[in-house]
DNA sequence: GTAATAAATGTAAAATATACATTTAATATG
DNA sequence: CATATTAAATGTATATTTTACATTTATTAC
């Protein structure tokens, strides 16, 4: 399947820097990773993150968005560093230390077009394909790391639409936690961070009553992190 | 105090990874860091984390380690990576990316003498001077995560020489969270965690009764990390 | 108007966290 | 050797938080 790639290997004697983005998205209730068909060799055909190396002229969070960017065609999404790696032969070409970096973007936002330009594919979190390199190791540094996040921030609504009902907020921590929840004690809970904002509208799309929509009040949010609270939900 | 270090700037036409240590220490029951005379311009003079340029042929960790003996003499020292600092005017002089790494160490181990060697100095925590670049930033990074760690890894006993009494476990915490915790009901979370073991000898260094000594039991730690256990403490 | 469906809600029991004061072991001192 | 001194060690009652669990409600489709 891969070709011999032994063309491409090259004496190390730079050190390269390169940034890997890790992008998180949330379909139907399904937390799932973005990851690409590599193009160029080596390697070319076998799936991985999507990255770039980071020019000399670049601060490290704007190399991020841009991958993000020529990737997706989205800007300004929340990204938040994960850590570097950092093997001396993590990569068989160069020297090349990567930083992770991990998106979390909505997929109903998302111009469906551009990832198959990109030769890309959603996969849900428990059915990843094989990923290049330490690829696969990033992405459950990455899990790991938004599970861990998800409690003390309200990371979560990154990744739904500004309004949201409270069950498509649950589905999504029982997507992050792959746990299911009580909706009587995820409703107690969530509100009790008093940073909800209930609106006058509903979404029938998922039943005939129809489930209230919410948005985010952010400022009661920074209130609350003022405070030293814990946003712990699952 | 600075001298004109306009000399040592350079084009930035190549990109330098480097490593900078973070080393929390603890010292009668003060949380304390290391920090380094500068000894080359520019900036000489200046307080400073130790760093250095990662290279070619070594892991990123090893470079952390590599650092840490070089300033300290100390081996196999507890050392966890924070994050990388990748603003691109972040250092005057190269174009570089600073992955910081972090260490705990037991200041009893500790040759003085070697930190004195060095121009190093160790500092309280809420009396720091003024570092270089973006240092500053580096520790309250690092003491953020240092505290968010402790709650969930038993990331303090790497701070206490093997032996250790409650007592001195409690100053730890107290340290590491900067607020006065409860003997009693520290004692109940500790024990209920099951992994300190009681040994037949005391510590009569600071009363005349004695306190108990105890050790760290990796292995009921390992067990109580798989069960997904939250080590929190304070 | 009846059936169907997901949304919305409350309460009691269990577990956990907090607040708080006394006794104990060992040494030092007269 | 009796007493004073000191930090170590311990238990309990209360408040808070978490968990478990079943019914009613609003709306649409037929």
């Amino acid at each position: 399947m891969t070709q011999n790639t032994t063309d491409f290997y090259q004496v190390k004697e730079k050190m390269y820097v390169a940034t890997d983005c890790i992008i998180f998205g949330l379909h139907e209730g399904k937390l799932k990773l973005l990851v690409f068909k590599r193009k160029v060799e080596p390697l070319s055909g076998e799936w991985s993150l999507i990255g770039s190396f980071v020019r000399l002229d670049e601060d490290l969070e704007v190399a991020g968005q841009r991958v993000l960017h020529e990737a997706t065609g989205l800007e300004n999404v929340f990204m938040q560093q994960l850590k570097s790696y950092g093997k001396k032969d993590r990569d068989p070409g160069y020297r090349c230390i990567s930083v992770a970096q991990y998106a979390l973007i909505r997929i109903d936002d998302y111009n469906e077009q551009v990832v198959e330009e990109h030769g890309a594919k959603w996969f849900e979190i428990d059915d990843l394909p094989a990923l290049i390199l330490d690829h696969d190791l990033m992405v459950q540094d990455a899990l790991r790391q938004l599970r861990q996040n998800a409690r003390y921030q309200p990371i979560g609504f990154e990744l739904l639409p500004e309004k949201f009902t409270i069950p498509q907020l649950q589905l999504l921590y029982e997507a992050i936690y792959q746990k299911e929840l009580d909706p009587r004690n995820f409703r107690k809970k969530v509100f009790s961070f008093n940073v909800l904002e209930k609106l006058d509208e509903k979404d029938k799309s998922t039943s005939k009553r129809g489930a209230f929509l919410y948005k985010f009040n952010y400022e009661n949010y920074q209130k609350l992190l003022k405070s030293g609270y814990n946003f712990e939900i699952a």
